[in-house]
DNA sequence: CGGAGTGTATTATGCATATAATACACTCAA
DNA sequence: TTGAGTGTATTATATGCATAATACACTCCG
């Protein structure tokens, strides 16, 4: 079963879009493979204090994103190949990378500023 | 004049908030010093050809965060120490940094790979 | 003086998101 | 069989953001 016991919601962002992003990391980590289960939207929704349409919504994206099946009532699972867990690992670490590196180079920083940035910082977080 | 005719409007976020983050880049970078004038709000309206209220909520922003004043219908003045410029460049960079590696840390990226990844994606972007 | 350009404000509308409250058909275990 | 739990859907309401269309008082230059 899928855990969305430690997911964090914050305001700025659509919910729905969140929760996808969870999932979605799970996936990159390795800790959610293909075949595992997801909660039913009304048990999320009752979890997390959302509402359930909003889970509704998230559940609909990943069926359309192509690494969620739903059959029936009998609950949604996860379901990927090979190619679109890659796809998820480029999307999660490459869009991550290309995001902070624009932003960097935005402020003028160097590659050297950057990653002695990174160094300094790392062990805070 | 604080220059915006490179300002690159994205959908997801306010528009208001990009307009005061883009100020707050010119200023970490050196680009923007205190005295500098921005445009009136129509005309900063007119050539990003959003409303002009958008502007306004976005200078009005600027000047409860206290880097901006107004007097008068003689048009906004950047206008800040430099104990309130060093904490834009806090803001700014360590915030940048702060979430990148919080992001790297939640796909269970070790050090290495992350400044690897960097590395590899620097000269792409 | 008079008009153009200021900052400021108000009201209305549209859109995306989220919630609330239902409703319906289906499955499955007690 | 019956009822609880499923996925799915519909309608209404609220909020934040952006736009549109005005309006008013002020300054400043021609």
């Amino acid at each position: 079963m899928i855990d969305f016991s430690n997911v964090a919601l914050n305001i700025r962002e659509p919910v729905y879009i969140q929760l996808v992003l969870h999932v979605k990391k799970q996936i990159a980590k390795g800790t959610a493979s293909s075949g595992d289960s997801l909660p039913s939207r009304r048990e999320l929704a009752a979890m997390l204090e959302i509402n359930p349409n909003t889970v509704q919504k998230a559940y609909r994206l990943m069926e359309q994103e192509g690494f969620v099946v739903t059959e029936g009532n009998t609950g949604s699972v996860l379901n990927f190949d090979s190619h679109t867990l890659n796809l998820i690992r480029e999307e999660l670490t490459k869009g991550m990378v290309r995001d902070f590196i624009s932003n960097a180079k935005e402020l003028n920083l160097s590659f050297k500023q950057t990653i002695d940035l990174v160094s300094d910082v790392w062990d805070e977080v």
